[in-house]
DNA sequence: ATCAACCGATTGCAATTCGCAACCGGTTAT
DNA sequence: ATAACCGGTTGCGAATTGCAATCGGTTGAT
């Protein structure tokens, strides 16, 4: 976060921290594509980040709160990125822009049908997902539910359906 | 919209179109301050918006289909701009920003209570609220609660109380 | 009729950011 | 031994941003 700031609106400091094309991208493959290491972030991205631009925006969700950095005990050279409750919270924020960008976007269905289930899920499901999110990047316990396994299993199946 | 798209995922879309520091301002300001003129979005904006970034957004904002221009018939030099149901469907993706930006960051009390307010108003409140931006802006008939009057109250009451 | 204020922009310019490709030294698996 | 993999970094041209000055036409007051 910088010192000064355009002005003291949520929106707009929310833009200052999330307003640009590469930030929410990388949050979306953490969050929803369980993506935790840089070369993951870089090579099995849809969209082909640059590995600048990577480097460059993990520096900043670190340094904004969003994301934490640790190493890897399994592999000296890994390091481990986690989402920290301020990534987490902004589960809501993607159910709306999804559900905002599956209704007006050319969207393709199997890139679709993950934002389809959390808009019908609604409230409950994204909290449940918030739930299984803290158990996998903060440790904390694992709930019963697992979104992520019906957010993967849903899609799968589209991708199998062609 | 670009011919060409980086993924056909919808937050990706929807980063394509909104992805950047200013796109959701200028929305912000026609949608929750009722600014429909360039001199009044140019003037009157708390982050200082420069002319010519605001004359490309506006332009990007019409070629995408979230706003449209017209004449105003009352001054043959101004424009007028207006959301489209595409632009007026942004609310929950402005509810779920203003509640996160507001739990997370430095903002302003007297910035930050109408996003508080909807976000404890909920669903209904902004669908509310997308009603009467309907009749602002497309010319559908009026409801009968006025979201834009209650959440001006309690800026104008937050301002007043310092 | 004059003239200042206002209208939606446009232009020029410097600074920053973006996107791409090549490359780096160290680590791991074969 | 060595090839693949690790998280980046560097260099560079292109695009975008931010700022200030300016534009020609319109309006409202005198």
């Amino acid at each position: 976060m910088k010192d000064v700031h355009r002005s003291g609106c949520p929106i707009n400091l929310t833009l200052e921290v999330l307003g640009d094309r590469w930030s929410l991208i990388v949050l979306r493959d953490m969050m929803f594509g369980n993506r935790r290491h840089f070369r993951e972030l870089l090579t099995r991205s849809e969209e082909g980040i640059a590995s600048n631009i990577l480097a460059d925006r993990l520096r900043r969700l670190v340094e904004e709160g969003l994301i934490t950095k640790n190493d890897d005990p399994s592999h000296k050279q890994k390091a481990l990125y986690s989402l920290t409750e301020m990534g987490i919270a902004l589960v809501p924020v993607f159910a709306a822009m999804g559900a905002w960008g599956r209704r007006f976007l050319p969207v393709t269905r199997e890139l679709s049908i993950r934002a389809e289930l959390l808009e019908r899920g609604g409230p409950e499901m994204w909290e449940a997902f918030m739930e299984e999110l803290r158990a996998i990047h903060l440790g904390a316990p694992r709930p019963a539910r697992s979104v992520f396994s019906e957010l993967r299993a849903a899609y799968e199946a589209a991708l199998a359906a062609g």
